[in-house]
DNA sequence: CTGAAAGCGCTTACAG
DNA sequence: CTGAAAGCGCTTACAG
């Protein structure tokens, strides 16, 4: 802020009125004869006055803005999140303050916690806050909702979610049921990933459910990464492993086993059928249309925003939101379009 | 912030202390006795205390955060810009404030400018503030950079942008040069977007400076998206509108091109060369592989953010700086992967 | 309808 | 090395 930057009292100096009545004019919180608040409004156009936030921030004890704490912001998946809550906070006329833990401020330059800083309340996404850190908040009773993550045991902290174990399931069993397959492989997502985690139960269960047996040699990590799942599926081809299908952790890694297929020369879907998870942009564009499971990820994010600002207005939040997924029938699990 | 949530005032108490001591063991501003901080250290410890940033700024007359302001969040581009701001920002020491202008808070409820807000600069997207408050802004001397956005008349705002122009010529260029292409298209971004526009002026030159005429039929509006992009070149195809190539804004709405065409029956790039810009994740998995324009969207963000902070510390900025961009050639060109 | 004054929670000369 | 006190720029009872 530049020093000559113009304070409330300079303005009640040239409208020749006191601070309070400036204030009082600003928020329209009691009412000042008309020719007088017209003055003041005069002067706040000349000196192009804009009342600064930190000082209203301390007298108010409110802050008016929602942090949200990610790991980091790359990747579809993110965009789609933040946009849904961009919409949640202006929806409830609040400022986002957006930080990312993966990216730490320099050492020594920041002296500030990833929390409190200067919000009424924390939306945070999986694998960004250690449980410590959780621990204090919730004992703060700072208003937080946790996002893809299941709270740390006897931290009773409201979450939002999608219902990933039943889209794995059903997408699972979509392909077992009409489509015949019967060696379906996972390609897990990043390591201790609870959409991942949860995806892998909902594969075994579809396995189970059906009589189909477990084998490990099926399940192995592709990280949500195109390259890597490439890398993998080549692997497992070089292997000579049998497989008639590939379940993968998210539409990214789709696009790697879709490319490894490709390149050898399998068709898909005739001789192996992929499908993903999430429903990117790109699903429907790829060659083939990709099958996979819609998530509502800007819902996700709109609905953790309603859910934190119910906290901070002290009201009672739900304990687990599980925003429901859908499949999504295009070609590459076999389905004509 | 819940009523109970402890200040330094707690601290220095509990400590036996007082709160300009407290202060220093926090910030390390002077020397403290080593024993009376650790008994500092250890009441904070105890009582999970976090300094309130609003007192914070308001003290130090510097809020320690950055402000970026968009018209909306969605789509890769911000993504991709975005994470290079929060990196540059985490590296300064800064914290993020995003604001959407796209998405305006509840009438009412929102008295805060969308500038000054608590920040110490600004990061202005092409679009997203109106050119009487970048005025303001201005005026007021408050550190401001612009992106992808020249700065209204008489208003000297640094700006950062990538090399639009010079990156639509070389890659019309090629389709004229190595392929020998002669009916280009030209399929345009979003009205009044300046991106789209230096795009096309690089188009146009291409055209020009190898002596082919300009059509105004090739030139179609695709918005920056795909399904739009798609529907006029079906358009152009169904207005028997001859082509052997398209140049389109970015790659999104190149998708849209392939898309269409690929529904036509007609071959890429044998028939209709395709090319795109921006170089998006996904170009390079496309079917064929999509030609373009490497456009360095983190690094944009993160230059902007280097160059803000100079001017936040009072010292000269860059006024423009064009991120250079690079050919990526692949196949939907014509050339051999 | 309006003003003087206390208070929000910090930092930082100024004394000692 | 440490403390009392002023000040940062607002809001809001309390009087009038």
């Amino acid at each position: 802020m530049p020093a000559s930057r113009p304070t409330i009292a300079d303005v009640a100096r040239i409208s020749k009125v006191s601070i309070a009545t400036v204030s009082r004019v600003l928020n329209g919180t009691a009412p000042v004869d008309e020719e007088t608040a017209a003055r003041v409004r005069a002067t706040i156009e000349t000196l192009s006055y804009v009342p600064q936030a930190a000082a209203r921030i301390l007298a108010n004890r409110r802050t008016d803005t929602i942090g949200m704490v990610l790991p980091e912001i790359g990747g579809a998946f993110f965009q789609h999140l933040l946009q849904g809550v961009e919409t949640g906070a202006s929806e409830a006329g609040y400022d986002l303050l957006i930080h990312t833990t993966r990216n730490p401020h320099k050492l020594g330059t920041s002296r500030r916690s990833p929390a409190e800083h200067n919000t009424d309340g924390l939306l945070v996404f999986t694998n960004s806050l250690d449980t410590r850190e959780l621990t204090r908040l919730y004992k703060a009773g700072f208003p937080v909702i946790l996002l893809h993550q299941t709270p740390p045991k006897d931290i009773e902290l409201p979450i939002v979610t999608v219902e990933n174990q039943h889209g794995a399931r059903i997408i699972v069993e979509h392909l077992i049921k009409v489509h015949n397959r019967r060696r379906i492989a996972y390609l897990q997502g990043i390591e201790n990933h609870e959409d991942s985690e949860w995806r892998e139960k909902g594969y075994l269960e579809a396995l189970k459910a059906n009589g189909l047996p477990f084998d490990p040699q099926l399940v192995r990590r592709g990280m949500f990464d195109r390259n890597i799942a490439k890398l993998v599926t080549e692997e497992m081809l070089a292997d000579n492993i049998h497989f008639d299908a590939v379940f993968a952790a998210d539409d990214d890694s789709a696009v790697g086993v879709l490319l490894a297929l490709r390149q050898a020369g399998c068709r898909v879907p005739e001789d192996i059928a992929v499908v993903g998870f999430d429903d990117q942009a790109y699903a429907s564009s790829l060659i083939p249309p990709l099958t996979t499971i819609h998530a509502p990820t800007e819902q996700v994010g709109l609905e953790a925003v309603r859910q934190l600002v119910r906290v901070i207005h002290g009201e009672e939040a739900e304990s687990l939101i599980l925003m429901p997924v859908e499949l999504v029938i295009r070609n590459s699990c076999g389905c004509q379009a």
